[in-house]
DNA sequence: TAGCACCTATAGCGTTGCTATATGAAGTGG
DNA sequence: CCACTTCATATAGCAACGCTATAGGTGCTA
C-alpha cells in the first residue's frame, strides 16, 4: 500500500502520482489511488495541491525540470538552429518514453484554457531562436517561430503517440523539423544579414539593416520617422 | 426538456448530444445531460450506443460528414497545392467554430489508440497530394507529405483552440501552413523571394537588429529613443 | 501551560458512467 | 385469439469519481 513511510506526505503524493501517471496504460489515474498508494487521504492531497489538476501540475514541474533539462544540458553548438534541431528531437523523445506525462503536459485540451508548461516550451524554443535571430538566420520574428515550431512539434509528437509503437515512423518527426526550420531560417543565403552571420552583432545587424533600408524605400515607416530611425542606426551602427 | 417527442429516440439522442457539445463552453457533457434533453433516459442511451464513446463517435461521424463536405466542396482550383492550403484553413477553421467536436475527433489522444478520424483526414490529404505529385509539384511522397502536414495542422489547430479567444492569432496558422506547404513544394519559391530581395532582406536585418538589441542593452540610445526605436523596428520585421 | 498555525483524518456530498431487472409494445405462428 | 419471442424503454441503484465541511492531532512560540 503505502509506499515510503518515512517522507512527508507531499512528496509522496507526487511520487505516487508519477508512479501511477508513468505505469497507468491507457486508463484514468484517480485520486483515490494515488491517495492509498501515498497512504494518505483525500484531504491531504487538496490542502497540499489545491485539486487534482495541482497534483499533476506538479508533477509535470518535475517531470518539465527533466524535460528542461535535457533541452538545456547540451553545449549550445555554435549553431542555434542546429540547437532548435536537437530540441525537437528531444521533445518528441520525452513524448514516447514518458507518454502519459507528456499527454498530461501537452495533451489535456480545453478550450480556452493551455496548459502551463507551453508556455515554458515556448519559452525555452523563443530563447533559443532568439540567438539564431541575432545571427541572422531566421527570417520572422523569434516569438512567432517558436510558436509555430512548437505547435508542430506538439503535433507531430502527439500524432506519434497515438501510433501503435510499430508503426511509428520517426521520418514524420525528422521531416516536418527540417520544414518547419527551414521555412523560417534565411539558410539559403537571401539577405546581406546572412552573409556575415559568422559574426553577427548589433553592429553587423544594424549596418545590414541600414544598407537594406536605404536600398528599398519602406513604407512601413513615415519620411521623417525614416530620417530618426536612420540616425540611430547610424549611432548604433557607429559605436564600436 | 424533450424536444422533438415526434423523432425516435436514437436520433433525439444523436441531435441533443450534439447541441451540447457544440455548445458546451469548457466543461464536460455528461450522458445525464444528454438523456434529460433527448428526453429518454439511461439505458436507452446504452443500448442504442454501447457507451458514451459510442455515441460521441455517432456524433462525431456526423460532424465528420459536415467536415469533409467542406474540404470536398469547393471545386478543384487546378492549382493542387493551392487546395491544400484551403484544406488547412478548413481544418482550423472548422476546430475553431466548433471546438468540443473538434476535441473529440483529433484531441482525445491516448498511446496507440488513434481515433479513426485522423486516418481519413489523413487520406483527404494524401490524395490531393497526390494531385500535386501528378503535376510535379512535391518533393515528397504524398503519403508522408500528408502525414507531416496533417500533424502540423492539428497541432496548430489544438494550439490555438487552447488559446484565449481574443488572443487567438491566426497569423501561426498560415505561418506554419506556409511553411510545411513550401517544404514540401518543388516550387522555388525561395527564388521568387529573391525578386524583392530588397525588402526581405531588410526584415531579415531588421529581425536581427531587434534580437540583438534586447539581448546586450545597447548604451547608444536613451531608453525612450530605444522604445520608439523598437517599435518601428517591430513595424518592419513584422511587414510581410 | 496556553495559544496558534499547520497538517491530516473521518465521513459524506453530489455527480459521474453504467447496468440488473422489469415493463410495455409489436410482430409471428399456432 | 392466444401464447411467444423480440425489441425498446423505464425504474432503481451500484461503484467510482472529484471534492469538502468539520474536527482532531501535532509541533512551535510566548
Amino acid at each position: 500500500m503505502s509506499f515510503d513511510d518515512q517522507l512527508p506526505p507531499k512528496i509522496r503524493l507526487l511520487r505516487a502520482a508519477a508512479e501511477l501517471l508513468a505505469n497507468s496504460e491507457g486508463s484514468a489515474v484517480s485520486t483515490r489511488q494515488i491517495t492509498k498508494l501515498a497512504g494518505v487521504t483525500a484531504p491531504t492531497l487538496y490542502h497540499h495541491f489545491g485539486d487534482k489538476e495541482g497534483l499533476f501540475d506538479a508533477v509535470v514541474s518535475a517531470g518539465f525540470e527533466e524535460y528542461v533539462a535535457g533541452e538545456r544540458d547540451f553545449a549550445p553548438s555554435g549553431e542555434p538552429l542546429e540547437d532548435v534541431r536537437r530540441m525537437w528531437d528531444n521533445h518528441v523523445q520525452f513524448g514516447l518514453t514518458q507518454p502519459h506525462l507528456y499527454l498530461v503536459m501537452f495533451g489535456n485540451i480545453r478550450p480556452e484554457s493551455r496548459p502551463a508548461i507551453v508556455a515554458d516550451a515556448e519559452a525555452l524554443l523563443e530563447e533559443m531562436l532568439n540567438k539564431a535571430a541575432i545571427a541572422g538566420q531566421i527570417n520572422v520574428p523569434p516569438r512567432e517561430a517558436a510558436r509555430s515550431i512548437l505547435a508542430a512539434n506538439v503535433g507531430v509528437t502527439l500524432m506519434l503517440i497515438a501510433e501503435p509503437v510499430e508503426e511509428r515512423n520517426l521520418e514524420l518527426s525528422t521531416m516536418t523539423r527540417d520544414s518547419m526550420i527551414f521555412a523560417v531560417s534565411t539558410e539559403t543565403a537571401r539577405g546581406a544579414a546572412a552573409d556575415d552571420s559568422g559574426k553577427s552583432s548589433v553592429v553587423v545587424a544594424a549596418i545590414a539593416l541600414n544598407a537594406a533600408l536605404q536600398a528599398s524605400h519602406s513604407d512601413q515607416l513615415s519620411s521623417s520617422e525614416l530620417k530618426l530611425f536612420l540616425e540611430w542606426l547610424h549611432r548604433i551602427s557607429s559605436s564600436s
